[in-house]
DNA sequence: GTCTATAGATAGATAGAC
DNA sequence: GTCTATCTATCTATAGAC
């Protein structure tokens, strides 16, 4: 709460307008896309000229780059922090509710990262794409661990492709923001029926021993 | 088979290169994007001049408008002539799997259209979002109709919201365009994944009565 | 129908004053 | 750090010759 005396005024208005330019450039990015968001558009919306935004940012991909970065690593830990808020005994069932549920929050709550990185990845050029590899692989990995757990106990059935499985539940939320009104179901709603439909997934009956 | 003597060969050139202004505008808007595809990218590519592209569309929105609106229509033909081919009497979770392979089918295959339109719908202006509703409230009608017989007929627990539902398993499959490549698994096995996904629906053991 | 030529707007980015 | 001023490229779209 104290402050760092070693921080000056000047680096304080540096990381302000430097966060300013990364916030609105989320949104932007997440309502219009990243083509149809002008380095202009930005700087008129943080009240400064364009040349200012080039003083942070060598370039629109770099921009670009860190709103992505921030997007994947907003979502793993808002995931990661859901399901180990649960416990280490939770049952696997819970876990993946967790997760479906904090993965939704993620996009389609305040934070624009996360849905600026999701909804425009595809349209960025190679290189934007290969530099964010890195995070979203880490992100990836996380929900095959779950998954791998899940199958490992027998709430999976054995002959289930696991990343398969990953891709299209992960993409069943990430369509979310083409159709989700805040008028219709929760997200928690919507991660019991994510659940309900992992379910169908669970071995045969006369096959299940152990089970959580 | 026989040639249309009211077809002139004035109008088969028309034809030609309009339609070949769509099949190219298709191929560019899925993979780089709207904005992304310039009017003389899409003129260079066909070997004509960008004023030419003006002669059959009066602006590159008209162009984008009728790819979106020809992409919902391959789809939607291709999933209900799928559906109809099984007969009237097929069980719902055949009728499924056949609309969640020819849709799948229609995402990944040599029909650019209907990626084009899925992926960027969100992206295109308001009056060209709104110019491609009705199309698309259609194909939506006719997923409802599945599935609503299907709940009808006690394949699907009669709790269950359908449009919830409904968009998670559209969502799942429209998704596959960032991540599914050839070498992994066919549509037909992510189809089967899909319908195991909609067996966890299903009512309890003690509720069933009716079944197909 | 397709072309040349070009208008008019806007894009990303840089130089240099303060 | 932020500004003014500007460069260069590219964009959508149009006018008018052929």
């Amino acid at each position: 709460m104290s402050q760092d005396p070693d921080i000056k005024k000047q680096d304080v208005d540096i990381k302000n307008t430097r966060q300013r330019i990364l916030d609105t450039a989320a949104e932007w990015f997440r309502s219009n896309g990243l083509a149809f968001t002008s380095m202009a558009d930005l700087a008129r919306s943080i009240g400064v000229k364009t040349s200012s935004i080039y003083y942070y940012f060598e370039s629109k991909d770099a921009l670009i780059e860190e709103t992505f970065r921030i997007g994947i690593e907003l979502v793993h830990r808002a995931v990661q922090d859901a399901v180990e808020a649960l416990g280490p005994d939770a049952p696997h069932r819970d876990r993946m509710k967790a997760a479906f549920a904090a993965h939704i929050h993620s996009l389609l709550g305040e934070n624009s990262y996360s849905p600026a990185n999701i909804m425009n990845y595809s349209h960025a050029t190679a290189e934007v794409r290969e530099r964010n590899k890195a995070v979203r692989i880490a992100y990836g990995r996380y929900w095959a661990s779950l998954l791998r757990a899940a199958q490992q106990d027998g709430v999976i059935a054995a002959d289930v492709d696991l990343s398969v499985i990953r891709m299209l539940l992960i993409g069943a939320m990430n369509w979310m923001p083409e159709w989700f009104t805040a008028d219709g179901k929760s997200p928690e709603v919507v991660a019991e029926y994510l659940c309900r439909m992992l379910d169908g997934l669970a071995p045969a009956r006369q096959d299940r021993a152990g089970r959580s």
